[in-house]
DNA sequence: ATAATAAATTACCGTATGGTAATTTTATTT
DNA sequence: AAATAAAATTACCATACGGTAATTTATTAT
């Protein structure tokens, strides 16, 4: 491999559900975590999960915080274009 | 006035739909707008925004994305504490 | 290939979202 | 204080979220 340590750990920009689901999937697979891993985490179902990851518009915002808070991640607002 | 331009630039940590709520409103108020002008930007009724702004859990994701965008505001996620 | 593990789909269904629009309350202005 | 504007509350209600749990599909491992 050329660059081993190649997750980037900047900041990734949410336009998206889609790109929120993605994010998901992604860091929780680098984890190796599985989805039912989450569920006892976050205190959710297998539903909830699959729908997020699949960018799912209207899973409700503070489920979503559960779940990224399982997956230590955090969600932060910043001014659009700002650090870009 | 001591510090003029105290609003700060940095992102601000979303650790609660309380959190996201008050940020909202805080913004919409400094940018001089009004719940119903961002009514019409984020395509939502002024339920939405009034949930939204009083921390409510459950508002759905995407329009939660659709009101920041109206701010000029984005979202982020970040491994916890990257940044701090 | 088989077995085992993980992910996705589905049905059932109680509950809650959120739009609209009218009304009330609160805040701001003259 | 009156008037104006902004924010919040409410009722009505169609839509759909999301838990559970079983089933199916896909992926990984032996």
């Amino acid at each position: 491999m050329i660059n081993d340590d190649s997750e980037a750990k900047q900041p990734i920009k949410i336009k998206s559900t889609q790109d929120l689901g993605q994010l998901v999937r992604e860091y929780r697979v680098a984890q190796k975590m599985t989805q039912a891993d989450i569920l006892g985490l976050a205190n959710t179902g297998n539903r909830f999960i699959v729908e997020l990851e699949n960018g799912k518009p209207t899973v409700q915002f503070q489920k979503v915080l559960d779940v990224l808070d399982a997956l230590g991640l955090e969600l932060a607002v910043r001014i659009n274009g700002s650090l870009k």
